[in-house]
DNA sequence: AAATCGGGGTT
DNA sequence: AACCCAGATTT
């Protein structure tokens, strides 16, 4: 039996059932890919259902705003996801009269669509014969072929996709695709993975040759930089305080946090060019209270963030800085806020504040 | 071609 | 602690 065909006979006996699975509706499917790039199903999934009860269509999300769409999106991580799934709706929505681009190439123009997604869409909603390739894939593939060509590398990735395109199932593109994803999810494992019972252990190249182990070769990581941020939490009359969204390129784009000065150290030994706070910070009138003495080591894939918070109580507050916002205690959950951050407002002004 | 962008689960 | 996850985009 033809190697598609096996996996679509696995698949058939052995898949999950999800949501996303239960229509072809480009919207639905659209929204779970966006959603799945890079996350686990099972994070994913409380995701996937609170953005379709709130927004049921294309429509729906265009016409939201950005922050609500963020803060629906906070906690999954990779918030450019967030931010180009919202232009996308919104030109699905004006420009396209709802209707999403039904071929590969067409789907590829949509922001936040790269090379997977696109194949992912054609093939599920439209029946167009084109391979997805992504983590789940690299792991079958180069396992079952034998292939030692680092997957992240140039010559890796084009090598895997000419592969996957001549080993694409023409007849049912839509169960293929994802037959061979959760096969690799389910049954070909990144560690300990399913080999005695495989549908495919007879002709594994890996399981031949005794690699499955070292395969998929992939290049080393990129090394972890450290930063030390330090957050003001301002208590301006026991109501309100001060944050502010993080603008340009780099981590949380968008999102909402408190007055930071980041440092070389975890100290605050630099003086902030925001003069607001620099004028409450060097006010001997006020006393800079310490959240936490350790430092709240916060790890991103590329960063580790050594954290402290400082909480300054003051009864009035002046001019302040015009990309920041005053706002009650009250409304600090309606922000979208890093994980980060939202973990010590729920311990801090949960129990803290609030119980004054 | 390499770096960047989150947060959480698994081993 | 290292690796990985239904990757895309920027540098």
């Amino acid at each position: 039996m033809k190697f598609s065909k096996k996996l679509i006979t696995w698949y058939l006996q052995n898949k999950r059932s999800m949501p996303w699975r239960k229509t072809t509706d480009p919207y639905r499917i659209w929204l779970s890919e966006i959603i799945l790039q890079q996350t686990r199903v099972a994070q994913g999934l409380p995701y996937y259902l609170s953005f379709t009860e709130t927004f049921p269509t294309v429509f729906d999300l265009a016409n939201a705003n950005e922050e609500q769409v963020l803060k629906l999106w906070q906690g999954l991580g990779y918030y450019s996801r967030a931010r180009n799934l919202h232009a996308t709706a919104k030109y699905v929505a004006n420009d396209l009269n709802g209707v999403f681009p039904d071929t590969y190439i067409g789907l590829l123009k949509l922001k936040g669509v790269g090379d997977y997604t696109a194949s992912a869409i054609a093939s599920i909603c439209y029946k167009e014969a084109v391979p997805v390739v992504d983590g789940n894939v690299y792991r079958v593939l180069s396992r079952y072929f034998g292939i030692e060509t680092p997957i992240n590398s140039t010559e890796g990735v084009k090598e895997f996709k000419k592969l996957a395109i001549s080993l694409m199932d023409h007849d049912e593109p839509a169960d293929y695709n994802q037959a061979i994803m959760e096969f690799g999810a389910l049954q070909c494992k990144p560690k300990n993975p399913y080999c005695i019972v495989c549908p495919l252990n007879d002709s594994c190249e890996s399981q031949k040759n005794g690699k499955v182990t070292v395969l998929p070769v992939k290049l080393k990581k990129l090394k972890i930089k450290k930063r030390y941020f330090n957050y003001i939490v301002l208590l301006i009359n026991n109501s309100q305080t001060i944050i502010q969204q993080r603008v340009g390129n780099g981590i949380w784009k968008g999102l909402y946090e408190f007055p930071l000065i980041e440092n070389e150290t975890i100290d605050i030994t630099k003086i902030t060019s925001d003069t607001t706070i620099k004028n409450i910070i060097e006010d001997k009138n006020h006393e800079i209270v310490p959240y936490n003495e350790d430092p709240i080591i916060h790890k991103l894939s590329h960063q580790h963030l050594y954290t402290k918070f400082y909480i300054i109580r003051l009864d009035a507050i002046g001019v302040i800085s015009k990309n920041q916002k005053l706002i009650d205690y009250k409304d600090i959950k309606t922000y979208p806020v890093p994980i980060l951050l939202g973990n010590f407002i729920d311990s801090f002004f949960e129990e803290t504040v609030v119980s004054e």
